[in-house]
RNA sequence: GCCGCAGUGGCUUAGUGGUAGAGCGGCGCCUUGGUAAGGCGCAGGUCGAGGGUUCAAUUCCCUUCUGCGGCUCCA
């Protein structure tokens, strides 16, 4: 099996018994092999020592049961690097078989002729001692037969189908359970206040009343309102599904990939070409704000000491996985790799704030089954990631207000209405509010509507305070696009010091800002909002500079295809097609039309006399008579400032295949 | 991960314990059309996968994969 194939499922036959089943995954984890018979009877004798036996009393040297679902064990090898979830793993599978066959009791046999690689004898001993001390608490009649003896045994199969059912299990997932961060564990506990800010620094305390927000008018910031109760109450009821995921698929943008693991995507031409350009706008946008750009590795050496400690600081689960020589995880952002090369760097105050910026592709998260949603949620995403560097809490907080405007630009310049779009949240700790509200107040004012204060406690995070900047979709969802923290920890963790005018080494503060949140919510985002204006009666449609295709020409009759066919190469960064197919005028307007197409530029034998194009604008619907060149003029100004890429597809539509129908 | 719902040709779907129809798309022919579907014909499905029950399964049962909703959680 090799590491990130597929799964290899062999079955072999097995007479009259159900099949026995042999799964492999790819990694290290256990994978113990128990063999299930729903037995009528079971009887053994012990006949002679192994190398391995301990002394047992004589009672346990001959056991009978009846009814019974016996279970050959065998521990192996690699579930000696995890006895207690490999343990646990295995009593949850015994129960699971024996609530389907009816029994509550279990035979717990030591059975090695299940592996060629069993474990050694003392994990083993354990594991097996662990799985009939969990069985019995759970409430299950249990016999084991003893460890490190040679025994006889007598069994008599049920017949039916389901009970006599013998299978080999694998045993892995449950193993993983204490790899969940300390982060995760702590949140559990976190206790929070939540408050509405307004500009001009009033704070209102929020409280929950009946499902209701209560504390705050919301009836100018409806949705302000919807994002305090999504991010305060625990309960929500929507029933449709993300509006977004059923157009990323129907403009053939982006789709689900049942071929990788959840949350892990394809990108269509057009979708690679949007991604593309939002990666290219917000690196742009960083680099000149002054991010040095650097790339570094996606897997990290899990035992590391700093990288372990801070996987216990941060809220996520992570990917493991094992490489020929170690134990690794991938990168959940570009924290590790920044922070190890920053820990190298020779740094002096005269040089802060220091910025190094990667976009990662990809961060992985190992987000819950149910957690995922389309292109809100993933398992593997692209996300911007800027630190900067910052000598004390002064230089920090006033490096956060640059990017907090750098960020805010970079999502008008996206194609968002800043901040009528978006929402405000600010998150502290109580400590940090006491000593320096006045940062928070200044975020406040430059922001210029109330936004959502959380006040925790005390610091369950690496961060002392953070802010998101959400977005509340059509299914009254929010997601943060922009996050920005300072962070007190890492610098001592990462041991990353600078010189400062002393020539005395320090710790820096460190900001951790994603400036546009992970790239996938970016489209994610301008989906959601193209489906709501529909919803109020206006024609969904993406920024005119992400659009795949900005102008297509549309031929009434094929006598004008030569004719367009030499308009193409006179658009110059723009990208236009042409439609090339023998459809009805009619149609061709239709198919550019559901493809979003803001511009349709129809050509007839007037236009073809005239020198000019009959352009069609997907708002308004209203027919304009322009040259090539005012088009392009039009949409050049349109888009300025915005990165250009050319289509990723060919120009005439006839020579596209379609992807998915 | 847990609980619930869903999965039928490339797409959207109808339907049934006796191996399936439609529209779109595709292909072919006709049509040369002035701003959201021109006409006719053809091909295409082991009904997500594996197993079980049954004389017979797409339909019932179990398992599994993928998606959605809820819990939980986030960029």
């Amino acid at each position: 099996m090799q590491v990130g194939g597929f799964q290899d499922i062999a079955v072999a036959s097995s007479g009259g018994y159900n099949n026995p089943i042999y799964t492999e995954t790819a990694f290290a984890s256990a994978t113990m092999r128990i063999l299930f018979i729903h037995a009528d009877y079971m009887e053994y004798e012990v006949r002679e020592k192994t190398k391995d036996a301990l002394p047992i009393p004589d009672e346990l040297k001959h056991g009978k049961i009846d009814e019974a679902l016996v279970c050959f064990i065998t521990a192996e090898e690699k579930d000696e690097k995890d006895v207690g979830g490999t343990s646990r793993a295995a009593v949850k599978e015994i129960q699971d078989v024996a609530k389907t066959v009816k029994t509550t009791r279990v035979v717990v046999y030591p059975y090695a002729h299940l592996s060629p690689s069993l474990a050694k004898a003392a994990p083993a001993r354990e594991m097996f001692g662990h799985i009939a001390e969990d069985l019995v608490e759970a409430g299950y009649e249990v016999m084991s037969s003893p460890f490190g003896y040679y025994k006889s045994f007598k069994i008599s199969c049920k017949g039916h189908p389901l009970s006599e059912l013998s299978r080999e299990i694998e045993v892995t997932a449950e193993a993983k359970k204490e790899e969940v961060s300390e982060a995760v564990k702590a949140e559990e506990k976190l206790v929070s206040e939540w408050f509405i800010l307004d500009p001009s620094g009033k704070l209102s305390p929020l409280s929950i009343k009946d499902g209701k927000v209560d504390g705050f008018d919301f009836k100018s910031h409806v949705n302000l309102g919807k994002f305090a109760i999504y991010e305060m109450a625990k309960s929500r009821e929507v029933k449709e599904e993300p509006p977004h995921t059923k157009i990323m698929r129907e403009l053939e943008l982006v789709d689900y990939e049942p071929g990788s693991d959840p949350g892990n995507l394809r990108y269509y031409p057009k979708g690679r070409l949007i991604k593309s350009l939002l990666e290219e706008i917000t690196t742009r946008t960083i680099i000149d704000y002054g991010g040095m750009e650097i790339e570094s590795p996606i897997m990290y050496d899990f035992e590391h000491p700093a990288l372990k400690s801070y996987l216990n600081r941060f809220p996520a689960r992570q990917y493991v996985l094992e490489t020929p020589n170690k134990k690794t995880f991938l990168r959940f952002a570009a924290c590790f790799g920044q922070f190890l090369m920053a820990h190298d760097m020779t740094l002096s105050y005269r040089q802060m704030p220091m910025r190094l910026y990667e976009l990662t592709r990809y961060s992985f998260r190992a987000e819950q089954r149910g957690e995922l949603a389309g292109l809100r949620r993933l398992r593997s995403f692209t996300m911007p990631d800027c630190h900067a560097f910052c000598t004390d809490m002064g230089q920090a907080k006033s490096e956060m207000l640059v990017r907090f405007g750098v960020a805010m630009s970079l999502l008008g310049n996206i194609g968002f209405s800043v901040p009528a779009d978006l929402e405000l949240s600010i998150r502290v700790t109580k400590d940090f509010w006491e000593n320096g509200k006045e940062h928070a107040l200044e975020m406040a004012r430059r922001w210029g509507k109330p936004l959502l204060l959380e006040m925790w406690d005390r610091q369950f995070f690496y961060y002392v305070m953070k802010y998101e900047i959400n977005f509340v979709d059509a299914s009254d969802k929010a997601a943060a696009l922009t996050t920005d923290q300072i962070d007190t920890e890492n610098a001592k963790r990462f041991d990353i010091t600078y010189i400062d005018a002393d020539g005395k080494r320090q710790f820096p503060y460190i900001l951790h800002l994603s400036p546009a949140g992970a790239i996938e919510r970016n489209i994610y985002a301008l989906l959601e909002k193209a489906y709501m204006g529909m919803k109020a009666g206006k024609v969904p449609i993406l920024p005119l500079w992400l659009s795949p295709t900005q102008v297509r020409l549309v031929p009434v009759s094929s006598d004008q295809l030569e004719y367009c066919k030499s308009l193409l190469s006179r658009f110059e960064s723009v990208r236009a097609d042409l439609d090339d197919t023998d459809d009805s005028l009619n149609k061709k307007i239709r198919k550019a039309e559901k493809e979003w197409v803001p511009y349709i530029a129809v050509v007839g034998r007037k236009e073809v006399e005239s020198g000019k194009l009959n352009v069609r604008e997907r708002t308004g619907k209203e027919q304009t008579e322009m040259t090539v060149e005012e088009l392009q003029a039009r949409i050049l100004t349109e888009t300025k400032g915005r990165p250009f890429k050319p289509l990723s597809l060919p120009k005439p539509i006839s020579l596209r295949p379609g992807f998915r129908g």
